[in-house]
Formats: C-alpha cells, sequence, structure tokens
DNA sequence: CGTGTTATGTACGTTGCCGTGCATAGCGTA
DNA sequence: TACGCTATGCACGGCAACGTACATAACACG
C-alpha cells in the first residue's frame, strides 16, 4: 500500500521542504540529514505506528497528517492529538522512550518523508537547531493533547466537531474532506449517531454540506464563530512557538 | 505542619536526592548542580507558575506535589497532571517555550527544591544524562496527560475519582489526604455535587472514608479493582521510562 | 457558649449523550 | 437494472451529569 514516490521533487528531497520543521532547519543541518530523508506515500486509514511497537523511523508529514490516537482494552478510541505538515511523528525516538502507549494511523493522505531513527539522534545530538526545533514543536504537541483533556471535559459534541474539522481543514489543501461519520465518532470518541446529529445542525446552519464520506467546508468563518475557545488556544500556542 | 528543615539534611542540597530525577544522576552532574538547588517550602493551594507567565526557575518537588490546570475563559478548571517527587515542574524552560498556557497549583504541601533557568539550561545543554533524564520525564508526562484525555471522554466520575485518589495516595507519604470536595472538582471538572455523590459511594463500599477536608484511604486494594485501567497504564509507563 | 463560616447532604427538573435497533438512500458492481 | 454494501437518518428509553437552590452539620473563633 505504501509506495515510494520516485519523481524528481522529491528525489532530491527538496519537497520535503514542504515539511515546516525542516524547512526551518539552516541549510547546513538540512544538508545533512536531506541524504536521510526518504520519502513515502501514506493512504488513509495506514497504521504508521502501533502501540507499544518499537519504532524505527520518524516521519515528518507533508500533505499528509497522522492522527495520533489511544485504544481502550474494550476497543473504544479517542485521539489525543494531530500531525501536519508543521510536525513530526515519532517524538519517543528523541524524547528516549522508543515507544509510546498510542498508535499513530493516517487521517489524511498524501506525502511524509521518513528518517532513520539512528540519523534522526545523530543529528538530534548535536545539540543545534534540529533539537532545539523538536524540543519547541514537542512543547506545542503537549498544548494540543493538554487541550484536548480539558476539551474533551468541558465542550459538547458539536464544539468538538467544529474544532476537529477546523484542525482537519488546516492540514488539507481543499475544502472538501474525505471521511464518514463512523471514522469521525472515533477520532471524538463518541457514537457514530453522535456526530450525524452534530453535523446535521452544521449543515442546517449552512456551515458544511456532506454526502456519504465526503464533507465540505463552506462557511469556514461561521465555524470559527461556533468553536470552542480551544481551537484558539492550540492555534496560537503553535504560532508563537514555531512560527 | 511542614516547615521548612534547617538541619544538615537539606542544608547542603541532599534532601533533594528525594527527588527521583535528581537521585538518578550520576554523582558528578549533581555535584554540579548542588550549589545550585534551593529548597523551599510550598503551601497547599500556592500558585508555581501562572498560566503564560515568565517561568524563572524549575521546581524538582520531594515530599510536596503539583498540579497542572487549565482554565477556561469562564472560570472553569480541570487538571491535566501531575507531578510529584518522580518529576520535574517547569518542562516549557528547556522545552524552549519559556511559558505554558498553564497554570500549575500546589495540591500537596511540602518541600521541593528549585533551580535558577540558566543554571538549568546550561547543564541540559551538556547533552548528558541530566538532559536524558528530563527528556524521558517529559515523555512520561505526555502519557499522563495523554491519557488524561481520554479518561475524562470515556470514564465515569467515579471511575476518575478512583484515580484520582491513587494517584494523590502516590504521591503523598500518609494515608489521610486533605481536601475538600469542591477542591476535587476543580481537578476532576465537575460539579462539587458530583464528587460527593462518587465520594459517599465509594464511602459506602468502604474505600475511603471522609469528613471536613480529611479524606482517608482505608483499602487501597479495593479501589484498584474499582479504577479504570487508564492509572495503571499511566503508572507502567512511568516506570518503563524512569526506573 | 453562641455565632458565623465552611463543608457536605439532598432534591428536582433538565439535558446531552448513550445503547440499541432498524429504516432509508447513495454508490459500486455484476 | 438489480443487487448488495455502506453511509446516513431516525426513534426510543435510559442514565449520568448538569444547574440551581437550599438544608444541615462540623469547626473555628470570639
Amino acid at each position: 500500500m505504501v509506495q515510494t514516490t520516485k519523481g524528481n521533487e522529491t528525489a532530491n528531497g527538496d519537497g520535503a521542504l514542504s515539511n515546516r520543521l525542516l524547512a526551518a532547519l539552516p541549510s547546513e543541518a538540512f544538508e545533512r540529514l536531506r541524504p536521510e530523508l526518504e520519502p513515502i506515500n501514506f493512504s488513509l486509514g495506514e497504521v504508521v505506528y502501533e502501540s507499544g511497537a518499537h519504532m524505527q523511523y520518524v516521519y515528518f508529514p507533508t500533505t499528509s497528517h497522522i492522527s495520533l490516537l489511544y485504544t481502550m482494552l474494550d476497543g473504544s478510541t479517542a485521539e489525543m492529538g494531530l500531525v501536519g505538515q508543521e510536525g513530526v511523528v515519532g517524538i519517543a525516538l528523541f524524547m528516549g522512550g522508543e515507544t509510546t502507549p498510542n498508535r499513530a494511523m493516517v487521517q489524511g493522505r498524501g506525502i511524509a518523508f521518513r528518517m532513520k531513527a539512528k540519523a534522526m539522534l545523530d543529528e538530534f545530538k548535536r545539540g543545534g537547531e534540529f533539537q532545539h526545533l523538536l524540543l519547541r514543536y514537542t512543547q506545542a504537541l503537549i498544548t494540543q493533547i493538554s487541550q484536548t483533556a480539558v476539551c474533551n471535559r468541558l465542550h459538547s459534541v458539536e464544539q468538538r466537531l467544529c474544532r476537529w474539522l477546523l484542525m482537519t481543514h488546516d492540514l488539507t489543501q481543499s475544502d472538501e474532506l474525505q471521511m464518514t461519520h463512523e471514522f469521525i465518532s472515533h477520532m471524538l470518541g463518541v457514537r457514530r449517531e453522535g456526530v450525524t446529529m452534530a453535523a446535521q445542525r452544521l449543515q442546517e446552519m449552512g456551515m458544511i454540506s456532506y454526502m456519504r464520506g465526503h464533507i465540505r467546508i463552506l462557511d469556514r468563518k461561521q465555524l470559527l464563530a461556533h468553536v470552542c475557545e480551544c481551537y484558539r488556544v492550540v492555534k496560537d500556542e503553535h504560532s508563537r512557538l514555531l512560527d
């Protein structure tokens, strides 16, 4: 299912500059890493890391984005974070843990660049800008996870759906998101019917329209007016730390 | 009840070895840091960091423990993590963010050792065991926050109260916790009455007894049987990363 | 010993979400 | 064109937690 892209754009690693962490590197560091970057093609639903599995690579998404999920013993799931072109998947490798007790799954198909754990660690240990960027990104991710914790506790399904749609829209190049209510329900940790109901209301208000696995963002401004504060907090903190 | 210890134990910084991160340092590194460690006495409810405020110190709790909280615009709050002798408060300083959008508040009074940001950073940048320990701890904290996110979504007030009591009990030297239902409600992000109801049920089952701001853990084993899986996951991950 | 304050108990209607079961309607494919 | 599959719609009872309002009981302090 995963194919290595052979196109000229990515063959020399330049496409990797679409990842904002890699793009922010000093050219000296980037040149060191460039030969280690390998473009791969993620398809929807693909599992990047299984919970507890030993990680071999870190992934720098460009056009793809990846969901960090936790699965309970009874099989119910909930999302704790979302990683796109601003970030990296596999922080446990440089944080020193080697594994994490959660799963990473492709939520928007596209390209990511992967790098072998050892190559990443060698550069990380130099203690330069690469390390600095990865740690700042990790802090932004912590904010995102924290906010998810609080949002899950205090806000309604409808608000959380707005937040999730906006976050996903930010990571997508199009106004059309390809996902079913069922899929979203696993992300939000609610019943499928709960998503359907909330989506209906958003559709009635003209914010979105949807049909069999396709959701179109019609009025982003109205969504922003409807979402809980959590969206802004995470967004602002990302800007503060990464821009 | 807790006074600043003036005895030989803390005067030379040895009391700091009650913090497990500091205790795990090679003696060479610890000797470098020892002069920078300053014991302080935290009292209940004291605010260690305000949300967004510039941080001057990192804190290594020994007998105290600190709650990481987020406050919504409407004033409602919820806890995202809990730091005791196994950890450090102020990770944003070495992660490179300088501030965090949340508050840190003393939840169990006692001693902590603080260190100026600059001294901590100097040692961190050496890239040795100190850095390694702090990053591994940060990963354990991420797991804790993630699990809180999921737990908030999927489990009942009663289960979450069990989890919170067990976690707090782990960080406390006594079976008697000094806190009101009101206080706990702010941690769990629920109404005070919700805590009272859940506590009543736990008391009826003989797990705890309580009275006006004092909660006694009577049957830890039964609490463990009653709590959701989240407690174990966080506990195990802490052991894996920090023991 | 009385008084104010704080912690806990109780009650009642409301609501958001759950669990379940089944109905309909697009869409792909034969 | 008919069929089957999958995505969405709908309906019902149930429950946990909410918001609100007020009652009691322990303790602190004069």
